[in-house]
DNA sequence: TTGTACGCGTTATCAT
DNA sequence: ATGATAACGCGTACAA
């Protein structure tokens, strides 16, 4: 079963004619040392195919080398079948590579969601970055234990107000501001917004967006023309039954993100009207389904990649000691990534 | 920095006044034990709030409770961003959750996508699911040497012919025969079949599944109705050019997965075609892009989540020895979802 | 039923 | 520049 090599330290050692340490040293690269003795101990160690056991160096040096990335508990949904998180988890994946480090998953149950702290108590991991955290009540009790306790973790695309936690965000007032804009010099006054949970920090934020565009511009925002969601296609596609009742007070939707917005065209293309023809629409997150879907989704683009590869940068930082280990707060910009669904055609 | 409790095993000895084997056993459910005993061991920990170091525990019993999961080097795209990964690997996560252990992703480098063993070297893992990975030489032989070396693995979605290693795949076969009968008994006699890369088992295996069905349905395939794409969008909108140019001698499209299909859809409504009207499509995975598309997409339906549960489960019995260690060989069904791509109306 | 004692393969500190 | 050695926290064989 365990066939394998096992070679340990010693028997390096032994071959090179050197004690354990130096051989240490030599592959940590550690205190001078006599160029020959390196070299020996490399042949040595490459004759004998050695490899240190990371295990072992976990152990001693009482850090895992790995972080940990906590993924939210969802009912029914397979977890990581969203766009959103796929993107998050390749750029932190790209980042701890380049750091050496691992990615150690975990998908929390629905019970233990609020005790974070499990996972560096076993010392599986060494910091958290944390995914699709929501605003409630127990999550922000459990995080505000992590916080108490010093250990380094990092939220991703979510803020939580009145607390001083370190926080990966991107500008999605600054998005949605630039998606209702684009609606609005397109012509469209009358611009309905669906949105999702305000539990999501994002959703708040959007709102605010959305506001200040609508504000500045002059345009009523009538409370039949602001809608909530849960971020699903369905969702989207039954806001479109509420919105095909006021047909004559819209002209255009923002939607919190695309699969609404998709939902949304689905539904308002049954009852003959069309993305892009008879109405306007804006999605959020230019996802690949923006692309497929017909016609292509204009979409506040959201860099995710960027936004996971940024939180692992820094919270590995925390931990090499190479930070202030004060709580940071990045904010990423957004782009609007205009597509065939918010250019009215006339007819 | 490490503000952490660490409380070890010895302190619960001393408090609960037994020694660091009774409490190891305790927390080990092992040997015979006096209840009493027990209840004072587990009394301690609580006031103490021990937790068992995972690193020490890994170290000792030369086991580090991680499945690896690979994932390959993908230029470009964004690693996770397809359907497919995105639904095995929540299936493994489901399965390490339920048997203690935990995942630790790893994305190869182009440089280093043969040199497996690596992971199990440096001991982080004792176990692999390897996802996304082709048939060439290289890779054939790097798998050859896990075997040799016997080290625990299990290939999802990928059969290699001629070689008896641990695979959890899809019965693609049979899924291509469905829906090219399915697109038969919808009326149409002339299918083009646009399929992916050769190197992945899945391709070969879906043109086996074509054949069949028009072969016994007594049907053409002339080479001008085989295209080759490479599972992209795009791909799948550049086979649109060149259909039309054959427009007459195609009346249904089968194409290997879901993004081929629709953006052949594109292109071919660029022209004026549209499916489910014009010609009929059938895509492969059931992806949610297939819910999303215009029109929905009918498609083979792949059990990817299952695989992953299934391919996890199997490895790490082989790990804990609950299995003969004989290499697997899983096969799934698929079914076929029908959509409205497939259907086609008399205009 | 419980205790003793050793080993696991490193890191890191202190000598030399 | 290098060697000796004490941790590190736990599993487990063996003794009692």
């Amino acid at each position: 079963m365990e066939a394998f090599n096992m070679v340990t330290r010693k028997e390096v050692a032994d071959l090179a004619g050197v004690s354990e340490a130096t051989v240490s040293r030599v592959f940590n690269g550690l205190g001078p040392m006599k160029p020959a003795t390196k070299e020996r101990v490399l042949q040595a160690a490459k004759q004998l195919d050695y490899h240190p056991n990371a295990i072992a160096q976990s152990f001693a040096r009482r850090r895992s080398g790995n972080l940990g990335v906590v993924l939210p508990y969802m009912p029914k949904v397979h977890l990581f079948s969203t766009y959103y998180f796929s993107e998050i988890l390749s750029g932190i994946g790209e980042q701890v590579r380049e750091q050496g480090y691992d990615m150690l998953l975990t998908l929390l149950t629905p019970d233990e969601s609020q005790d974070y702290s499990r996972l560096y108590r076993s010392q599986k991991v060494d910091a958290c970055v944390i995914l699709g955290s929501r605003d409630t009540p127990e999550q922000r009790s459990s995080l505000q234990q992590l916080q108490e306790q010093r250990l380094p973790f990092c939220l991703v695309n979510q803020h939580f107000e009145g607390m001083t936690l370190s926080e990966v965000d991107a500008d999605h007032v600054q998005g949605s501001c630039m998606a209702v804009r684009h609606l609005q010099e397109a012509g469209c006054r009358k611009i309905a917004f669906l949105n999702g949970s305000p539990q999501y920090s994002n959703s708040r934020d959007r709102l605010v967006g959305y506001t200040d565009a609508m504000r500045d511009a002059g345009l009523d925002m009538p409370s039949q023309l602001l809608l909530e969601g849960n971020y699903s296609r369905k969702s989207g596609y039954e806001a479109a039954a509420k919105l095909w009742e006021r047909r004559d007070e819209v002209e255009a939707v923002f939607a919190a993100n695309d699969r609404m917005a998709i939902g949304l065209m689905q539904g308002l293309r049954e009852r003959g009207w069309t993305a892009g023809r008879d109405f306007a629409v804006v999605g959020c997150d230019d996802s690949d389904a923006a692309k497929l879907s017909d016609p292509p989704l204009s979409s506040v683009s959201v860099p995710f990649y960027e936004m996971g590869k940024e939180a692992a940068r820094r919270v590995l930082a925390q931990v090499l000691g190479e930070s202030s280990g004060e709580p940071f707060h990045i904010k990423l910009p957004t782009r609007l990534v205009v597509r065939e669904s918010s250019i009215r055609k006339e007819n």
